[in-house]
DNA sequence: AACAATTCCAACCGCTCTTGT
DNA sequence: CACAAGAGCGGTTGGAATTGT
């Protein structure tokens, strides 16, 4: 649709890397930061001529020729300093078994609660593992449910359709006005209550991230049309115990209808992550606004109560990861917050 | 040892979303 | 509002490594 090619495909090199353009990304990147994919080719090109030699010692041989998106990709997926290679352990595995069980393929946010991990590391094991344990396991890996189970009414657990709104310190997945409708019984293991996933989703990723996690499930149950069983749930919302949900069909119309609201709130916690680290407030990139001076940091990583939505949070430690050798700083940076609802927490550059 | 089959994962592709003009 | 550029995301692929015959 009118778009440029992100490259002039004929003047970059494709297939794998060589240590040479590894190493001229990472002197590229260590010296001016992320961003600017498109341009950082070219950038890195005019660097290699301004100094022959880098600060490294590394002498340049040629401009590296590579598409932005390419040079994006292979920082995000190998280079970054703060990437934890290796195998997945077994708390790793069953915390991603769960979180693909509530959100699908949202490989992102997968890797947003898996510190080191990234988007592209996890869906490759997914792939090439966890399907295959659950398969073995008797576990459909697509629905989460049995593989005996016969299939209903075409209800899918994925995430639901929801607007996601990226801020600096977090992802905040806004259920639509209607209540999303999810089919939990399918989505989940037939024993597990809500508070039971709750509890192993904290207990789980607090293990692995020791931060934030606000994963709010609540239950909505309406009482449609016809007042059954003097239901007098209607609206409810609880955070305890609830009965499981039944599944919720497409076409339930004139039964009593079990809605779920998926309020799912999610604190970025880690560097590791691609949206903390690459997205930044829209005013950072304009040079003009008075807000512009509220610069992005891309290694930041938020402590405390800042981050969750219940909280008015006006303070926040960061922790500040330093570009190179991913040495971990400690620094106050000056955040604040947007309120309660908004949590459009900003800071500056440290 | 030679070849085929399978596994694994880095990299690519194309699409969508966001942002700036 | 329309459009373009930049960035992010998820699905797919190519080929190296490993395993089996």
């Amino acid at each position: 649709m009118g778009r440029s090619p992100c490259c002039e495909k004929a003047h970059t090199n494709k297939g794998a890397w060589t240590k040479e353009e590894d190493q001229r990304l990472i002197d590229y990147i260590r010296t001016h930061g992320e961003g600017c994919w498109r341009s950082l080719p070219k950038s890195a090109v005019l660097a290699s001529c301004l100094n022959f030699f880098s600060p490294s010692g590394f002498r340049f041989s040629a401009g590296l020729l590579r598409c932005g998106k390419s040079c994006r990709l292979r920082w995000i997926n190998y280079l970054r300093p703060d990437l934890k290679r290796g195998n997945f352990s077994e708390e790793e595995d069953e915390l991603i078994i769960k979180l693909h069980s509530l959100l699908g393929n949202k490989w992102s946010l997968i890797a947003g609660r898996l510190p080191g991990r990234t988007d592209n590391e996890i869906k490759n094991y997914w792939n090439t593992h966890i399907k295959r344990k659950l398969m073995s396991r008797g576990i459909d890996p697509q629905t989460h449910r049995s593989l005996n189970e016969k299939p209903t009414s075409a209800v899918v657990p994925v995430a639901p359709a929801t607007t996601t709104t990226v801020t600096a310190a977090a992802v905040t997945v806004t259920p639509p006005a209607k209540p999303t409708q999810l089919d939990f019984k399918s989505a989940l293991a037939p024993a597990q209550s809500m508070a039971e996933i709750n509890r192993l989703l904290q207990s789980n990723t607090m293990k692995a991230n020791n931060s934030i996690l606000d994963f709010k499930f609540q239950t909505v149950v309406k009482a449609e049309s016809v007042e059954e069983n003097n239901c007098s749930t209607s609206g409810m919302t609880t955070d305890e115990e609830p009965p499981l949900p039944r599944p919720v069909s497409a076409d339930a119309g004139g039964e009593r209808r079990e809605e779920l609201n998926l309020e799912l709130t999610i604190g970025l916690a880690t560097p590791s992550s691609r949206s903390l680290t690459t997205t930044r407030p829209s005013s950072a990139s304009s040079g003009n606004s008075a807000e512009s001076k509220l610069q992005f940091h891309p290694y930041l990583q938020f402590s405390g109560t800042a981050a969750t939505p219940t909280t008015t949070a006006a303070e926040a430690v960061c922790l500040c990861w330093q570009l190179g050798g991913g040495a971990r700083g400690n620094c106050h940076c000056q955040c604040s917050s947007g309120g309660r609802q908004q949590q459009q927490i900003r800071y500056q550059y440290c």
